[in-house]
DNA sequence: TATTGTTATACTCTATAACTATA
DNA sequence: TATAGTTATAGAGTATAACAATA
C-alpha cells in the first residue's frame, strides 16, 4: 500500500515506474510515509527555512520574531511571563533578550513595584523592525504558503493545528 | 480578529471572557495565532514528546525509529545513502549508528564490491525491536492522534503535509 | 522562605572541515 | 582525483542547579 499511493516524498527520489526495478536513488519510506510525526518534522523544517529566508533582510529568527510580537501585544510584562508564555525557559531567555537589547529592539526596565522584575518593552526601533518583519512574513512567507496550499487548506490546517494544541 | 476567534492556544492561558479585563495569566499571541510556522512547531514538539513516551519501553527516539524503518525497507544500502534519504548529515549518522549497533539492533558489513562502503543491515534483534516499536506506535501514539483528530482530519492532514513536502 | 534574573553547565542537534582508506 | 566513513569541532536549542538581589 505504500507503493499504491503516490506521495510527494516518493516523487522526490525518482519518477513513477510500473515495474519495481530498484533504481539507485529510489527509497521505500515504509510506515514513515504515514507517520504524522515524521512528515510533521520535515514540513516544519522547510517552513522555518523559508521564514528565515523571507525575513533575512531584517536578521530575525522565528523565535526572535515571536518574542517581538509578544512584547508588542503584551507590554509591561516581565521576563519570566513572556518566556513561559512562549515555552522558553527563563535561563535561556536571558541571552535571547541580550541579543535583542544589544540591537536596541527592546529594553529591560526595572519594575517600580517589584525591583526584582525586569519589564520588557519594545523600543521605537523594535516597533519599526517588527512592522517591517510582519510585512515580509505576510507578503513573502505566508503568501508562498498560501499559493501552495490554497486558502481552503490553509484554514483547514490552522483548524487542525488548533486541535493539536490540546494534544 | 485575534480576539474574535477562540483558539486552543488562548484557552490554555485562561477561560473566555466578554470584557477584556487583563487577568494576570492571559496573553495576546497576536499574529502568532495565525502563523503556520509557530503553530507547526508547537504541535510538532507535542507529537514527538508523545512518540517518545509511547515507545519509552523500547528506548527508541523518533530519529532512531526512522533509521530502523529505512534499514528494514531498504536493505543493502550504505551509510551515506540511508543518512541522506533521511536528511541526516553523514558525520552525524556515525554516532547514531554506533548507538544502534552497540545495542545490536543493526550491523555494518563491508561491501564486497567497494571496500569503502559499509552496508547497514538490521539484525534479528533489530527486526524484533522494530516490530514491537511499530505496534506501540500504532496502538498508542497514532491511536491517540486518531482519537483527537478523527480519521477524516488525519487523512486531510497527511494530504496537506504531502503538499508541503514540495515546499 | 519564595521569586526574579542570572550564571554555569550539560546534553542534544545540526553543520563544516579535514583526515584515512579505498577506488 | 574522487568517494565512504570517520574525527574533530563549533553553534544552536534545550534542560537543571544554584547564586544574588529583592520580596
Amino acid at each position: 500500500m505504500a507503493a499504491s499511493r503516490m506521495t510527494a516524498a516518493s516523487r522526490v527520489a525518482g519518477a513513477a515506474r510500473k515495474d519495481p526495478a530498484p533504481e539507485d536513488d529510489v527509497f521505500d519510506y515504509g510506515e514513515l510515509s504515514e507517520l504524522l510525526g515524521y512528515q510533521f518534522k520535515r514540513a516544519q523544517l522547510r517552513i522555518f527555512e523559508d521564514f528565515i529566508r523571507c525575513v533575512a533582510a531584517l536578521q530575525l529568527t522565528p523565535a526572535q520574531f515571536s518574542v517581538l510580537v509578544m512584547l508588542e501585544k503584551n507590554p509591561g510584562r516581565n521576563q519570566t511571563e513572556i518566556a513561559t508564555a512562549l515555552g522558553i525557559l527563563r535561563p535561556n531567555f536571558v541571552s535571547m533578550l541580550d541579543a535583542l537589547e544589544s540591537r536596541e529592539l527592546c529594553e529591560r526596565v526595572r519594575s517600580p513595584h517589584d525591583r526584582r522584575s525586569h519589564l520588557v518593552m519594545l523600543t521605537d526601533k523594535g516597533r519599526s523592525v517588527l512592522s517591517r518583519a510582519k510585512r515580509l512574513v505576510a507578503t513573502k512567507h505566508e503568501a508562498r504558503l498560501n499559493a501552495l496550499l490554497g486558502e481552503g487548506d490553509r484554514a483547514t490546517l490552522l483548524r487542525i493545528l488548533d486541535k493539536l494544541a490540546g494534544f
